[in-house]
DNA sequence: AGCATTTGACCGAG
DNA sequence: CTCGGTCAAATGCT
């Protein structure tokens, strides 16, 4: 099972690469043909991008899940066999679904999945209610006082477990010594696509993580959609037609040589407000990064494709946007678009 | 009503 | 047997 599983996700993966090249190719030969519509240019665009939303979920699931992978498939078996709601509790039947979950291998995978710890420390004026965010939706499903320590461990499962077969689990654990410190345990990683990250809570800087490698790239793109931010000056006057909140970070950049392109507008958007969706490499020997966002308030949308000009990453994201246009909203212009200087990337290959 | 949280019970590991 | 992790009914919240 294992080593057709590799095979399969190894010919997804060809498929959808060779699936991307195909649309490129076409793109070109479309731009060279004088009488392409925009809204040609734009399908396609619309199916490159979830051509390449689709690899890099695919990788991301990969990269998240110790050999031989995906989890994500095997629980989609056990959740659609076994049914959760409605009955009244009975011990055979628990009995049965842990046997179930045995059988296919659940618990022994959950028990080998990739474990790491952060430590949160709490600001006094937040009132000690717990640690901010991570950028994912949590549901708590228990709590229990721990030996030995002064406050309970809090148990949070991902809320899109059912739906999306998301697995990922978190306990969080005041400290004894400090009560400002919450140690949070993470337990596998997310393979849901969950539509909307709260761009306003802070998240931790990665070196402190202490996270395993198979948690880079996971982690390497929350981060990145935390601290994205888009510095909107000008954008004043459009703020009634589509009301941004965004916060501002620190500016001073400079856009020699530095320069983001829209390239692509769209109606059929995601999330509210500013959200960045996607980031990856332009191409998988490249090191330019390509950056999908979208915004979708009161009507207006638009998504846009950046192409970092330079090789060396580890350095802030600026871009001095050109103004584009949207179907349904006529003209746009972003002032620039800027990394969080705290964000730096180790590697910039992070997806390969 | 539909969702999240609380909480006592259950279960497996050690 | 103890303890940590999970389940699911009861309860709370919006």
């Amino acid at each position: 099972m294992d080593c057709s599983f590799n095979w399969e996700y190894k010919t997804l993966v060809n498929e959808l690469t060779r699936g991307i090249e195909h649309a490129k190719q076409l793109k070109a030969y479309l731009s060279s043909v004088a009488s392409t519509s925009e809204n040609q240019e734009l399908l396609l665009q619309k199916i490159l991008s979830s051509y390449e939303q689709s690899l890099l979920i695919l990788k991301w699931t990969d990269s998240t899940v110790q050999s031989p992978k995906p989890l994500p498939l095997t629980c989609g078996a056990i959740e659609s066999s076994v049914s959760f709601g409605g009955s009244p509790r009975s011990d055979d039947k628990k009995r049965s679904f842990k046997d179930h979950q045995e059988l296919i291998g659940i618990s022994k995978k959950r028990k080998s999945q990739p474990t790491w710890t952060e430590q949160v420390k709490v600001s006094v004026e937040s009132g000690f209610e717990g640690p901010t965010g991570d950028g994912y939706s949590w549901r708590k499903y228990g709590q229990k006082d721990i030996l030995g320590a002064k406050y309970p461990r809090s148990y949070y499962r991902c809320t899109y477990r059912h739906m999306q077969n998301c697995w990922a689990t978190k306990q969080v654990q005041r400290s004894d010594d400090d009560p400002t410190v919450f140690e949070i345990t993470y337990r596998g990683s997310h393979n849901c696509h969950q539509a909307t990250y709260s761009a306003k809570q802070p998240t931790l800087p990665e070196k402190q993580a202490g996270y395993q490698t198979g948690q880079y790239s996971n982690k390497v793109l929350m981060n990145l959609r935390a601290n994205l931010r888009v510095n909107t000056n000008d954008l004043a006057k459009n703020e009634t037609a589509c009301p941004f909140s965004i916060p501002r970070t620190i500016s001073g950049l400079t856009d020699e040589n530095r320069h983001f392109q829209i390239s692509q507008v769209d109606d059929n958007l995601i999330g509210n407000g500013y959200s960045p969706s996607f980031v990856s490499p332009t191409t998988p020997e490249s090191n330019y990064f390509s950056v999908s966002s979208s915004c979708q308030m009161n009507g207006c949308g638009m998504v846009y494709n950046l192409h970092h000009s330079e090789s060396d990453l580890n350095d802030i994201f600026s871009a001095n946007t050109s103004t584009t246009s949207s179907p349904l909203m006529g003209e746009f212009s972003l002032d620039h678009l800027e990394l969080d200087p705290s964000f730096s990337f180790d590697n910039p290959k992070i997806f390969l």
